[in-house]
DNA sequence: CGATAATTTGATCAATATCAAATATCGTGG
DNA sequence: CCACGATATTTGATATTGATCAAATTATCG
């Protein structure tokens, strides 16, 4: 998966991006601190939650590796919520004063920032979508025609099904079901690559 | 609710944006058409699809009032998608080349735009995580958490529960149920206005 | 005031989460 | 290259929960 980290570090061109290590449980930033720079995961996972009056707290967001976090706060005053590495974790952070300082300079670097949001808008719509359809194997199937190659109908996999069903919002057992169920009635087909341990689906018959 | 629509115009500050009315059933835009502009919903419901190789196609969103849609378009050469109007509808359309090229000129409205599409990214991705919750009474009361003022634990409705239900991903009928419980529980405390017909809702224990 | 939509509660059922367990596969270090 | 531990895949049994169908009440809006 081409990460959205990727893209966004592809903002700045020049210098070095620095990276900070996080042990587990630490905080990479707390709410109501000013803001100082917005952050990519390239290794681990860190929580962003807010705190309530009532000495509890919510989770906002679970940021995964290769994925930015804390975009928003690159218009922001102060953070919003706190950032806490649940397990070791190294973030890339880009200091947000100068990514906005280089993208007054230079229209280009703020059209990209904003094609690359747009994209992510729309993935995620596309996923949020998926989370209304209630049959597991409706939900699969629809998430396999979203990411079809429109002409050959086929889906190439490079992750593990149990992240898959993460992102579907269902448990590895109902995906691995719905997965058997397709395939025997024919509306899928499963094809395990010995190369390279791939695997590659091909869509059948309309629902 | 403020609109994302209303912000996304207020990119543009100078001319009237045009509208196009939609019959039910009628095609704003068709996949493979090259782009001409990026849209929002006035009024109506218009869903976004893609066909498939076999004739068959996938729904990729349906965009509601007050929200805009196909913002990934501004970026691309041709629509990669349907767009229908499911009942009349009425949509506002900025030309694409003309935000394109106007903020090319002005870093502002691009950094603007930015703001814009990283906040829509944070709401999506707290509504995602929403989705994560498989209990109907954990997922409301993290929607209400979520959406408390953080000092005085107040929520604040303008809108209808059957509608929230739908963002929550629940049957009217399980969030009924949940607030009966969560109120009965002494979690919530709901207080109908009499003088506005909206409802506060009030947070207690920690869970 | 009538019509339409929202709210509320009950009963039932189907579907998925969960717990279990067995096999297969992968990555790693010896 | 192999052994081994960790992870992924796969299928079974069971229980829980929310969807669905129903229906009654209330509220809203011309």
């Amino acid at each position: 998966m081409t990460s959205d980290l990727d893209k966004l570090l592809g903002l700045l061109s020049a210098n070095q991006y620095p990276q900070k290590t996080l042990q587990a449980g630490e905080h990479l930033f707390r709410q109501h601190q000013p803001v100082h720079a917005i952050f990519g995961v390239k290794s681990g996972r860190v929580r962003l939650y807010r705190d309530l009056a009532d000495g509890s707290s919510v989770t906002l967001h679970v940021a995964r590796t290769g994925t930015a976090f804390a975009e928003a706060t690159l218009f922001a005053e102060r953070y919003h919520c706190h950032a806490i590495a649940e397990i070791n974790s190294i973030v890339v952070t880009l200091d947000s004063a100068e990514v906005l300082r280089a993208m007054s300079l230079n229209p280009d670097l703020a059209i990209n920032l904003s094609r690359q949001l747009a994209a992510q808008v729309r993935d995620m719509r596309a996923l949020l979508s998926l989370r209304d359809i209630r049959s597991a194997d409706e939900r699969l199937l629809a998430w396999l025609r979203q990411r079809a190659n429109s002409q050959t109908l086929t889906i190439y996999l490079d992750r593990t099904w149990t992240g898959i069903s993460e992102e579907l919002g269902l448990s590895k057992e109902a995906v691995y079901r719905s997965l058997a169920k397709l395939q025997q009635q024919n509306i899928i087909l499963r094809q395990r690559d010995k190369m390279n341990n791939h695997e590659t689906i091909t869509l059948h018959h309309p629902p």
